[in-house]
DNA sequence: CTGTTAGCGCGTTCAT
DNA sequence: ATGAACGCGCTAACAG
């Protein structure tokens, strides 16, 4: 690893004119252009970034915290963060906090003390505590997927309880009325905003909302296996249920084929998040899909205007839209072929 | 964002005693310390880990570069990674290359000028340069998935070969001999090794190869759909594909879909990588399995290793154990039930 | 057009 | 037990 100090030597040059031959700044000679790049060259110089870094500021660097890539949703987003970021030079950290608070605290005291340029945050709890961390510090940050209360910040994200009304008025209209719900974690925004709308459909019909079919859990295969089984253990039992993440669903559905239950004859399933498409032979499952991608995309776009003009606009909340798909997974209820 | 400084006059001492305060090393009286942390803890001090780095050339950070996140198998090599860097205070940084040498080149560039620890690399060619480009550096870095020719480099991978052969002959016993196989590119160690594996089968049973069945392509769903409808227009169709990664083997399950033809009644799948238990309601494909977080994992806590202590071992190739799945997808030839 | 000086924030070395 | 000076690698500002 040689140093600018070493290629000067070797050209014949002060360090500074090295500097303005490989920035391509300032004036100098093609003569001695020519001699600082082939002495660059022989050394197998590489500029030090972290030296620029000290020096501007900037380390060109965007962290992404989010729960658990792992998520064929949060993937898609990383992928869309990835590729925006890499377009305008910038390189990112990825994180996985498994919604826990205290991996998200670890995370952020690190990506502060590395001087990162900026966050996209999926907040493991909808508290404004991370936020303000980062805030405090003068990085700029993006929220995504969820809402955080009292703190101004850019957001971006989809229109979840709009989401999950179309999934219940669905079922809705299918004859369903044992609908279960299977949530995340109470602490996390999207839990509350999709129960809302779930919530918003029964009313709408004037019906009344039994809270037992209301069960909160993580955004897991295993506890959405759990929550099935609790669910189809109420009396009577749902002839529906709707999982508030992909994973809850698949859990779901693997809950009942435990039990020996059909889906869509014998129970309707349908769900938030799709599967991408090369993950599937054949789609099954109702949904309603976000754009994970574009919600990737479109928060590091924001984010990366922020770094560049910290103060220029006020603060934006993007809400992408949703794709509601109906496919195998519900059906009219008593309709058994 | 404050300075060592700032909180060395809010307390009354030199920088060098608030060092020494915070990182706990050398003396101080009790009474100093409660002056120091109480200014570092009013000013929101946060260690700048850039000047660190820059001091102790150790950036504590990683990066990995892949081919495709998206790619269930990658995610979950890169969960692997992420898991054992962060239990060892390290961060990493995430590259796509899309099996392209030139982005991989670029990124090659941005990570050694931001002088990262270390590199878990899978190479979007099978050829020595990119290792040699990051030695040249005397970066640390560890090979994954892929062997890499001509170069003295730490690898951890699956035995490819035996596993496509599991597959070949699985799919021999069973009667098939028209065996089509859709492999990725031409310029990945991995395709050469799983066509040995193929070749091999075929061999011991000592029964010839029709090369038009051995078809090239990428390791995506639209190549493989492409590679299957291209398989099925031989003459005679084959009666088996094997597919040398899941995106591939899905490609090819949706273009027999379209062409009306069923697996495994019509014709049998076997495939190279599992999906995730987590994404699939019920498994379905024939597979040999790679233990994609153990590859991560594995990788990650070579490379520490190496960062710890560079010169301690000698270079390792280590193989990981795949397993093999007998599953619905493929089935006897002529017993169309 | 090129070089000298100085400083980004931190911690080692050597003094006190 | 505490501090001053120096340097990690780089470049802006100024000088020549």
């Amino acid at each position: 690893m040689s140093t600018i100090r070493e290629v000067a030597k070797r050209a014949g040059v002060a360090p500074i004119t090295v500097s303005r031959v490989l920035n391509n700044s300032g004036y100098f000679l093609p003569e001695i252009k020519e001699r600082v790049e082939s002495a660059a060259a022989e050394l197998h110089y590489v500029p030090n970034q972290l030296a620029r870094s000290l020096r501007f500021n900037r380390t060109n660097t965007l962290a992404l915290i989010l729960s658990d890539v792992t998520n064929p949703f949060w993937t898609t987003v990383a992928r869309g963060v990835e590729d925006a970021a890499s377009e305008h030079g910038y390189t990112v950290m990825l994180c996985n906090t498994d919604e826990n608070d205290e991996k998200q605290e670890q995370y952020l005291s690190v990506l502060l003390s590395k001087r990162v340029d900026g966050i996209l945050l999926v907040p493991a709890r909808s508290t404004p505590e991370a936020v303000q961390r980062i805030q405090k510090q003068r990085v700029q940050v993006v929220v995504l997927d969820r809402t955080v209360p009292d703190v101004e910040v850019d957001i971006v994200r989809c229109a979840s309880a709009d989401g999950s009304y179309q999934l219940t008025h669905h079922l809705l209209e299918l004859g369903h009325r044992r609908i279960a719900i299977l949530s995340g974690p109470d602490s996390v925004s999207v839990s509350h905003e999709r129960l809302a709308g779930y919530k918003r459909a029964f009313h709408e019909a004037n019906l009344p909302i039994d809270e037992s079919l209301i069960i909160h859990g993580e955004f897991t295969v295993e506890r959405g296996i759990h929550m099935a089984q609790q669910a189809m253990l109420l009396n009577p039992a749902p002839t529906a249920l709707i999982g508030m993440n992909n994973f809850i669903s698949i859990g779901a559905l693997k809950a009942l084929q435990n039990m020996n239950l059909r889906c869509p004859q014998d129970i309707s399933v349908a769900s938030f998040d799709d599967l991408p498409n090369s993950m599937m032979v054949e789609p099954f499952f109702t949904v309603v899909a976000q754009p994970a991608y574009e919600i990737g995309r479109t928060a590091t776009q924001l984010l990366l205007k922020r770094i560049a003009n910290p103060h220029d606009t006020p603060v934006q909340s993007i809400l992408l839209p949703t794709e509601f798909i109906i496919r195998q997974s519900t059906q009219p209820l008593n309709s058994k072929p």
